[in-house]
DNA sequence: GGAGTTCCTG
DNA sequence: CAGGAACTCC
């Protein structure tokens, strides 16, 4: 079979229509050479036509536009309105009327949120102690200065000032606000920050609404009593700050500043906040080493350093970042040691029997992910997904403390859902020993460079270590089939980065090892970089590349099923899998 | 009706 | 990555 007597087959009379037509009159063309002799959906694609009761036009392509366009917007650093040569795409021919789109959040933009707050984290654990005692320095030194400033404001005004002062009377308060935010370079989260000036404003008020009725009896006295109240409010807050490091165990200095760093991804909301301002494209960061590691031929030892950049980008999920402590310490170790052997349980119940593990404080998964850091948070057929975070954040933050240290970190909220993960995971038993785990999900990842379209009987053959039942396979089936989908969604993404870069020979377009596209799928599939890619993979993503420009390129973009053809062609290209993929215990 | 896909969503 | 809906094919 040659692909490109297919693929090549042109579809003329479409894209001429397209870029004004912006009535719905136009349909693309049907695609003869594929309707027939296919077991798959795709295959009967073109037959649909406007006037078909299934038609459902506009609001089906606008939605899958949005989405892509979404994630290309996602992508671009740069600014380029999508897709010239198939300005269609971007602005939709049919009138951008209910463009019901974004609905589906990025995944990219959230990477890169988290991305840069993940060297302050990282950092900022090396040392939670000592920042807490700079903290408090930090804390006393503000107070000084607050006395002073009031003391200062108050001189001239004492003699200046008659009633009705008010607003140079913020001055001290909003002078406390500059100095008080500033070092605090924890106070990340622009929750929190509004949530102070917020508390501040109201405390201004009160100060405001007292003053007048002081100042016309002497404002030496009010000012007193202002300052006495603001020196015993910042005291207070400086000796519940001591009581808390001093008074807890020493373990807990360490989970303190922990606490303290965690509200920095805390802020996920929205725009990362600038914690990480050192580092404006994290992207750089991480890819370059790599880069440099691939150019160097390295691509199996010395994974530590590449690792240990890459594992920050992939998700802390919210529930294990540490809240701010904001309970009273003596809450918190009450929950700690149940929590620990829950989750130490938990986590060998799930991490999959073959493990010999005992009880020890190292991270309970199998050898294969103990050496890839990766985010599989797969490990079930059966839904048991409660546990999960807490051994994937010893896995993907290598820290200098122990498993033992990080699992007792006070995760109060965490409780009920340990509960519910014990209770899963009392259901999930029989089947979780037998399921899938991380392991063999990254072999499958690594099939994928092979084969993408996978029989239930090829996988059979490869994982001989699973028991297949319905549910394995259908599991193993969806993985693949997400599989596809990132692939499809990257190569699209590129093939519209191409068009709108100005390219217009599809042959121009090969996946080449140093691509961006690469490392996208690279690191999806074969996140460690322990595993050198084939190159038919690479012949295979450069003509799904290709195939998804000319499409686009021809504006067959607007045809809802407009993949189908480029899924059929790939769907084709499966090349055998060595055979070393058959020993089950193949990816260690 | 089951298997296998895609698409969408969380 | 999983769940679920919708779809097609056998």
């Amino acid at each position: 079979m040659d692909p490109n007597s297919i693929l090549l087959s042109p579809q003329p009379q479409i894209c001429s229509h397209l870029a004004e037509a912006c009535t719905e009159g136009e349909r693309s063309s049907s695609h003869p050479e594929l309707d027939r002799d296919s077991p798959f959906p795709w295959s009967q694609v073109p037959s649909s036509s406007p006037t078909d009761p299934e038609w459902f036009g506009d609001e089906h392509i606008q939605a899958k536009r949005a989405r892509v366009e979404t994630i290309v917007r996602g992508m671009c650093l740069s600014p380029n309105p999508l897709v010239p040569g198939n300005a269609q795409a971007g602005v939709s021919p049919r009138c951008p009327k209910k463009a019901r789109e974004r609905k589906r959040k990025q995944n990219l933009p959230t990477q890169q949120g988290l991305l840069m707050p993940a060297p302050a984290w990282d950092q900022g654990n090396r040392k939670g102690g000592p920042r807490v005692r700079e903290q408090l320095h930090l804390l006393k030194q503000q107070l000084r200065h607050l006395q002073e400033h009031i003391l200062q404001a108050a001189k001239p005004r004492d003699t200046a000032q008659g009633p009705g002062g008010c607003g140079t009377g913020k001055g001290p308060l909003s002078a406390k606000q500059g100095n008080g935010c500033g070092p605090r370079s924890w106070v990340v989260d622009g929750d929190h920050q509004q949530g102070t000036s917020k508390d501040l404003s109201g405390a201004e008020k009160h100060q405001e609404s007292e003053k007048p009725s002081f100042l016309p009896s002497g404002a030496p006295a009010s000012l007193e009593i202002l300052r006495k109240e603001l020196t015993r409010a910042v005291s207070q807050a400086v000796d519940s700050v001591l009581q808390k490091v001093l008074l807890d165990p020493p373990g807990r200095l360490t989970q303190l500043g922990r606490s303290f760093q965690g509200q920095v991804p805390e802020g996920r909301n929205e725009p990362s906040p600038p914690v990480g301002g050192a580092c404006k494209d994290p992207l750089a960061l991480v890819a370059l080493p790599r880069r440099v590691q691939l150019q160097a031929g390295v691509p199996v030892g010395n994974l530590s350093l590449a690792k240990r950049l890459d594992s920050p980008r992939y998700l802390i999920p919210p529930r294990m970042i540490p809240k701010p402590c904001q309970d009273p310490p003596a809450n918190c170790p009450l929950t700690a040691p149940s929590h620990i052997q829950e989750n130490q349980i938990l986590s060998q119940l799930l991490g999959h029997g073959c493990n010999n593990g005992h009880w020890s404080s190292s991270p309970p998964q199998d050898s294969s992910s103990q050496r890839h850091p990766s985010s599989e948070p797969a490990l079930r057929p059966w839904r048991t997904t409660k546990p999960q975070p807490l051994v994937l954040s010893q896995q993907q933050c290598p820290l200098p403390f122990t498993s033992a240290h990080l699992e007792s970190l006070p995760l109060l909220p965490s409780v009920k859902m340990e509960q519910r993960g014990l209770h899963a995971v009392t259901e999930a038993l029989p089947f979780s020993l037998e399921g899938l785990n991380p392991g063999h999900l990254k072999k499958a990842k690594l099939m994928f460079f092979f084969t993408r379209y996978p029989s239930s009987n090829l996988l059979k053959v490869y994982f001989p270590d699973v028991q297949f039942n319905r549910c394995i396979t259908s599991q193993m089936i969806k993985w693949f089939s997400n599989f596809r989908e990132f692939y499809y969604i990257q190569m699209e993404k590129s093939a519209r980065q191409a068009i709108s870069d100005g390219v217009t020979n599809p042959k121009m377009l090969v996946v080449l090892r140093n691509s961006e596209l690469f490392r996208a799928l690279n690191m999806h599939y074969n996140k460690g970089n322990d595993f050198e890619v084939p190159d038919c993979f690479l012949e295979i993503a450069s003509l799904t590349l290709q195939e998804f420009f000319r499409a686009v390129s021809a504006g067959r973009d607007s045809d809802p099923s407009w993949k189908k053809p480029i899924y059929k062609i790939i769907s084709k290209l499966d090349s055998d899998i060595p055979e070393i993929f058959k020993s089950s215990s193949y990816p260690q």
